[in-house]
DNA sequence: AATAATTTTTAGACAAGACTAAAAATTGAT
DNA sequence: ATCAATTTTTAGTCTTGTCTAAAAATTATT
């Protein structure tokens, strides 16, 4: 079907164009994929012949129908294992990702589906991400930002933005995990920076850590 | 680490060696490889050079202490996966190879040693092949082919030999399992062929089948 | 022992994917 | 609108792993 490589530019350019809906450039596609813009100019026009992307030189990238079906199968691939690591093989949430991004590559079908099926259809991966269905639907997902809850709110944390190993262990050590009820008792005007409540303690969080906690008011 | 294709080689001379003890022929890998003699007399010149092999020009090869290691991790993954995929995601004994060839690959050993726990410790695969520890021990395995048995003997079904879809349905079809109980009823010299006991039926089996089938005498 | 047959290796090419350096196109600033 | 800065593409090279065709070495035959 596809390599890895390519799979890994679909994936790439499927999360940029969250942010960049008009066309992902060519520079962005590197840094992403950690590379340089003569390798994803290369790659990009292979895409293109393969009708994975939209593409004009000079114009950035855009995934065709084919090209985010392709994607979202690898993501779903991707968030499914990372669910299997974590609650089946004591893996904890900054641990998946490296394993996870190899075992997402594995081509076949009936073992994503029985993967699926094996772990009773999960919603969301341990970061709480959403894990598309077969036919690669997210369902909705109504997530705020923590930094956008006024002051006085509750709300469940339901995932994380950046999903980086240090910022994992920090959550980790602070006791905040998925599913847990947060309350805000401050918030300052200077830095941004709030007081919560959580697991029955304040919590003094900077602006860095609240943006990147996806919440649900409840 | 080694390469998908380094992993591959390594895998097929260790099997290979099992029936060339002194040294596995450029061809015979090519065969096994399903790939031709050039290209194995490259990447043997490659496996030397990392020491995982000891060759010498027109001699054959033989898996060097580390070599053999690096097989023996290939194959443990490869037979761990094996069970998963038969006890834990539905797949059919015929069904897995394909999907094990790939997983085999992944590099992770926190992935194989949480495997091994979450499958309790596996000692064979699907097929009744031996799955090394940890250790590269695979344990004494005193298994016989049936078709050593004598006339009156029973024994208890362990393993295949060829493992190959078209054998393995023909032994579903027939009820024939690993576990199960085998009495020898009759041997006809001229073809091999025998009459077995099986389930409590009796069975017509050619040399081609009672060939390919590991017992142990209970 | 010489020649024929077979096996193995080398030489040269190719494809995928990445890189550096340089050229071309686009964008921005005056 | 022109020149400078930036972005993007192209051209050429490299590595890995494969192949075909040809050369070299080994084994078998007479």
């Amino acid at each position: 079907m596809f390599s890895f490589s390519e799979e890994n530019y679909l994936k790439a350019i499927f999360h940029l164009q969250q942010s960049f809906p008009s066309g992902v450039s060519t520079n962005a596609l590197a840094e992403e994929m950690e590379s340089k813009a003569s390798s994803v100019s290369d790659m990009v026009k292979k895409l293109s012949e393969k009708k994975l992307v939209n593409y004009k030189k000079y114009q950035g990238v855009r995934l065709s129908e084919s090209g985010k079906k392709a994607a979202i199968t690898v993501i779903r691939k991707h968030r499914l294992w990372e669910v299997f690591l974590v609650d089946k093989l004591n893996f904890s949430w900054d641990e998946v990702h490296e394993v996870a991004e190899q075992l997402e590559h594995i081509k076949s079908e009936k073992l994503t589906t029985e993967l699926d099926r094996f772990l009773d259809f999960p919603k969301r991966d341990p970061h709480g991400d959403p894990i598309p269905d077969a036919n690669g639907n997210f369902g909705v997902s109504n997530q705020r930002l923590l930094s956008g809850l006024a002051v006085g709110s509750s709300a469940i944390c339901l995932g994380v933005k950046d999903s980086s190993p240090e910022f994992l262990r920090y959550l980790d050590k602070n006791n905040i995990a998925l599913g847990k009820e947060i309350k805000v008792l401050e918030k300052e005007a200077f830095d941004q920076s709030m007081l919560i409540q959580i697991n029955g303690n304040e919590l003094q969080i900077s602006h860095a850590i609240s943006s990147n906690l996806y919440i649900k008011t409840s």
